[in-house]
DNA sequence: AATGAATGAGGTTTCATTCAT
DNA sequence: TATGAATGAAACCTCATTCAT
């Protein structure tokens, strides 16, 4: 899927004297590089032999190996917000806009594992490139937004639960998502299943889904003025 | 915290012609150098430093940076299946102790942010170092037991749902306790909330334990026989 | 010597952007190290500083210290075979023929000091590079055809002995000429003699010749059908 | 052969508090460390392990690595001149004294490897250890004697040739015997021969021992006044 | 726009040796 | 006599980066 990208070598000639098709193959061979290696694991000279370039290009493109690597992370954050597709489910009703808003991240994240190892590096970094970049931030704006149109229409329709916060609830969508798939080589080993086989995805992509619309949909006894109000709050002391 | 663990003979006297005492301070300063630089990017010359031993020590009783990191590994996995208090739940009614497992699971990633960090790491490198360990996989042996045990009864009770796969309820208790600290410094900055603040602690502790119940609690329409059956198998295409 | 060697552009300019002198500078201070301190007394820094590159050029080279190693004692097996001259003494009357050939290996040896160290050194090692080469084995593919040849044109002439085997008769004209050098340090000491003044090697040519010829033109008496059989076999028992 | 000669251990109990056999398990495994790894190659470290003494120790006894490796040298080169049974051959007729002479000297070089081995190091490092040895030269006092009593008594006899060196014939016969085994790893790699099976060593003793006496006994024409000397004389050119 | 050559700083690891008991 | 703990110097090698064209 990675190589197919590059274009160029239609004509078996070296993208020399391109320097589009340069800079496009430095790119690929670096997310290439730097998914599968990490930052420090990364290597320049393997990202210049991969791409074909001198490894003088790279820094003159893209000035350090800091710099490529933001690059690459811009762009791959830039897919997970355009597949997020936020406009599309805004305007269903709430609990099948919900229900594609969570069917979507996950199916996005389990179509770029490339994404999924990109945020974990960045995290070890404590997100320091991440915040050094301007673009990234400004794709963010809208995402809360669409969840709490959702949620607010679910809510006047008494669909939903009363008192969800928006956010909390995005990082349990993301979360169901993402765990199995960021963890899953020390899962997979220590639970002894492979959880990538498609049959696998299947299953587990509804119960994620199920599970976050059973929590949406669960209206709480308390909140039709009922009993056992205490035994939640009684866990707040731990 | 990591300084005042170390037994030093006396008062702050370095803790010379002491193996035991060595290895500690040696283990302490790579646990914190790898949890903060990564695999890759400790060093262990400042491990070395950290600990006030000689880097040559290191190599005598860990064989390379590899062994150090190993151990490491090996004792924060240790520490993860310990707090987790499988047995102390057992016994307890199938809904109280859910609820407790879940927020044990929950308060150990808080508690551990070390942990969080080195699971991610050992991902980033495909879980390599810890499919070299004997001592890690064995303590997983009977996590599942317990969750299984947990859901057979409350199903016999009528109290939890049918059909629920206990690797996926363990992978969903872990990811939405792991997700939103091991990913904190992107989402922070992203989202723009500090998410470890002890308020927003709380407030997502009872949220995940909420989310769990929730769908474990709720008994899909088709259970009884009803309908709605086709809405939810409708994603599969997706 | 060796800096002479050196096509350095013009004067005493270092060959920068050269990669030709770079590499041939290298291997000529690698010699010399390699040569000088044996294999593990070796050291990449002095072979750096004396060939006034960067030390990572060596790597970029040679991939490794052993690499430089082989390609080292590559090169002077070359010189040793080339300088044998096989082809020359095949077609001269017998004794004249090995006369030449004992004299010439003789004399490379005396001329490449280098040689000697190295092959010693090599089997100090168990040979284990020399059978890492492609290259220098097959230099010895010819060699024991020329012994043959000119051991056959001289048996069928009457000037050499019956029964001698190549191998053994290479292995003497070899050793003859190699142990004085070789050990020349603990023999100069322990005889109180030096073994490579000019006029001493000189002397030892003249004997190690004639030794050779004695030997190949000597024709035993059992040849002959005679006696003293047994004073011969009578050793066998040792 | 080598572990064999370790006394102690009789009882089964490790020799602590027995200088003696600490003193010799530490001789012995360094011999075997120093045999087969070189001087630069040897560890103190498997010295220690090998012969199950504190590393300590080895300094206590020796003073350092060095002075270990010279008292291994000593040991091994005092082996070698005893087993040569100088007087011995001394008195017996010329032709089979020299004959016996050529012969211990063959076999002591086949029986001990680890000589040969030795001397060869020592070479690599110019005899730099065994010019500080007060033992090792003394013991080189009568070799030349017995040579020349022999070669005398020969000429006399009117067996011998005249006008032989008897440094040149002890470089020939050690030569002789030594070569083969000294390089037997890459000589065997390039000719595609075992020396060391029981069958070719036996026939290279033969050949040996013929060549040297072939050279003794052969009375060359110029000595009965003869020509054919120019021939002889005109590789001094070379 | 692009390249091949070269570098300096620093990485992990090794090893002979000494310390303290 | 003997030991286990610890060290300092230096070894081989790596890697992001720059130079000169």
């Amino acid at each position: 899927m990675a190589a197919a990208a590059i274009p160029a070598k239609a004509s078996g000639v070296k993208a020399t004297r391109n320097p589009e098709a340069s800079r496009a193959r430095i790119l690929e061979a670096a997310r290439i590089e730097f998914v599968t290696q990490g930052l420090n694991g990364a290597r320049v000279d393997r990202i210049a032999e991969q791409s074909g370039v001198n490894k003088n290009l790279i820094y003159h493109y893209f000035g350090s190996k800091d710099g490529l690597y933001l690059e690459v992370l811009e762009r791959i954050y830039s897919g997970l917000r355009k597949s997020q597709k936020d406009d599309d489910v805004r305007g269903l009703p709430p609990l099948e806009g919900m229900r594609q808003l969570v069917g979507n991240t996950f199916d996005h994240f389990v179509a770029t594992p490339d994404l999924i190892r990109l945020m974990s590096i960045e995290n070890i970094h404590y997100a320091q490139h991440l915040k050094g970049s301007t673009t990234i931030k400004p794709l963010y704006g809208g995402l809360l937004d669409t969840l709490r149109t959702l949620l607010r229409r679910g809510q006047a329709d008494g669909v939903f639960r009363a008192e969800v916060d928006e956010v909390d609830l995005y990082l349990s969508i993301s979360g169901l998502a993402y765990f199995f798939l960021s963890n899953q080589h020390t899962l997979s080993w220590l639970l002894d299943r492979d959880f990538v086989a498609a049959k696998r995805v299947a299953g587990r992509r509804r119960h994620v889904v199920e599970m976050v619309l059973s929590y949406l949909t669960h209206i709480p006894p308390e909140e039709a003025g009922g009993a056992k109000t205490e035994v939640i709050k009684s866990e707040d002391g731990q």
